[in-house]
DNA sequence: AATGAATGAGCCTTCATTCAT
DNA sequence: GATGAATGAAGGCTCATTCAT
């Protein structure tokens, strides 16, 4: 009677988990659109009804989905940032080491938020794009740390601009990581302070490059 | 009389650029699933039929669209980055105007080749890797032949790196530029040049950053 | 309050039934192309996404219409036509009688097999052929087996051509006999069995008939 | 100026002649629905345009296509049957061989009229139907000839079923014969003499098969 | 707690057919 | 005599979603 392989009856917050996970990974492998129910179902062990019972509907899922995994990558990154009393080029350091080794170890996350959450519209872009600015806050605040430390004088879209220019040169750089043999998340994360802070470096010190 | 005397019977040239014009303004909006053939029919101001008849399928006619904006984008940074005879950084400096002022004035255009192409699967993200790759191959000249000129030396896929990187910010910089009002190609443009060059600069003088 | 409630949630075997009956129905009147698979689903009683759900694709539809109604006058033939230890004009006999009296209560599934089969192309063409052949071969084996006791020496080319004859006539009258008010299997079968089987005879005999 | 290859401002009756070839072709290879007026324009190497002009529509141009070659085929087995003075049995066997030259010869004309003519509703199979009864009536004549001759008592529906029946036999065979390597039209009329005048030679004389 | 049965709505695609030159 | 340009209408297929148990 018993003896039925598939585990059955299990506690609605197990349920759900193995849901979330099956959407996740159909998200990032076919895309928002493309993703079936059926197919999000079928991975997660479950029939359809109890998706829409539980997660409500693709477009509940899928906000479950970014906010879940957005949730999971700024945890992350803010234990990698860690708090003051440690100088900021080293806060930076850990910070990106932290996000590349998040990207790197979870690449159906990273696939969802970089790409997915930001391509289909809202409310997916503007989920996305809260999570993004969260981190922009982070480098933004690091950046303005240091140029007070150097008492430099930085306006407010400098520093915001800067941190765009961070944040987007390490979402390149994990893509490029992930599809890349024999990048680790450590490597790739001295790449970027080499590319990054020296230049900020020079930033701090009114070495400027200018046109002409 | 005159006015807006919907013209009919044009040329098959004319109604194919209408209708790839509709379509990269449709695909940047909706993304390649969410829009419609109905939408982009109406859109170019022509029934669908005429639409499969000139482009083929949906399909066909995304990859009509990201090869045509890609050629597009790829002419004008070509011709910004410019020949032989001009030192590197200038040479970049033209180049991030040249793609930061094509990103500004063809915003659908730009929003197709960096994020709906990327995010579609094959066969489009492939057309779209070949062009960013492209792109990334220009910058990744530039860097080695500064650091040929400084006499530093790089291994191939530290160039690579550094020029996924400097790829990376300068698309997060365009989509913020494009989405934050009163920034400048100029300013986007002098903003990575300080952020990156200057950066690269400490790197030719073996300048690195380096953990702990 | 009872009368014709429209039965739902019914099980997946008896729905299956009632859409391939339905498509049976429509395809012998309107033909592969022509049937619509709304037409098919209303007939049935039952939403198109069912029909794709159960049943596949219009293609596997129609393949599946032949297979099972093939099968069915196969097993009708077979029965007719019986085993050993009966002379072969008796089990001549009774193969047509029982392949007349199939072909008029199962008309709708007789023109399917007959014309709308073998005139719409693979794959379709060839499940009726491979049908077919199996009812030239039970012709074919009795001929053949006539020859053997009348020792008359009848090549196997010979054998085929004569089956594939007599199997034309059956099937010639069978659609008349189904189209002429008035006349009944046992009529047809007399017929056919007249015309056939006595010029048969005559072959036993070896007085065959020549030009001039 | 001139020399294009392609003949254009040929007299209509020419043009209309290839356009109904190619309708013959294009009907017999793909059927009444499958074949596209696109097609049978592309083959007959004119615009599509044209063929509405000259022909109609796809209803009657089908029409017209089964009207030539039904008349073609009559025109051959009248003059195969050949008229008074000749014994029954000598013009049955001229007229089967005309018809199975027709059918070895014109295999695409056959194919319409045997199959799709017959496969694709009213009007076409009415159209059909009425050269098939002329046919049948060739052969009813030929046998009630016979049975005068022989002094033998048919009915009409006697003779009407007989002569579906031989039909029947010479369409399969002719299918037979045009799928199969190496069998003339001479053999297949052979057979059929064999199968079916022999038989009703027997009929003729009066010795009926009968069941048990 | 969980599911088999079922559907409304919409999209891609094709084709016969016509218009204006 | 002949055609490039254009479309109304319809059909195959899929999918998110719900009902009844």
């Amino acid at each position: 009677m018993a003896g039925e392989a598939k585990a059955r009856r299990l506690p609605r917050a197990v349920r759900e988990r193995q849901m979330v996970d099956a959407a996740v990974r159909c998200f990032a492998r076919s895309g928002y659109q493309a993703a079936s129910m059926d197919e999000i179902a079928e991975l997660a062990g479950v029939s359809k009804p109890l998706v829409y019972l539980y997660l409500g509907s693709k477009e509940e899922l899928f906000t479950t989905v970014i906010r879940r995994e957005a949730g999971a990558l700024l945890r992350a990154v803010a234990a990698g940032v860690g708090g003051d009393g440690v100088p900021p080029d080293e806060r930076l350091w850990s910070g990106l080491l932290a996000f590349f080794t998040y990207a790197a170890e979870h690449q159906d996350s990273w696939v969802v938020l970089s790409r997915q959450a930001r391509t289909h519209g809202e409310p997916f872009a503007g989920e996305a794009a809260r999570m993004r600015e969260e981190i922009v806050g982070f480098v933004a605040g690091l950046i303005g740390e240091a140029a007070g430390e150097a008492e430099v004088a930085l306006g407010g879209r400098d520093v915001e601009a800067l941190a765009q220019a961070l944040v987007g040169s390490a979402e390149s750089l994990a893509g490029w990581a992930n599809e890349t043999s024999g990048v680790t998340a450590k490597e790739a994360a001295e790449t970027l302070m080499n590319f990054a802070w020296a230049g900020l470096g020079n930033l701090m010190k009114s070495e400027r490059w200018s046109p002409r």
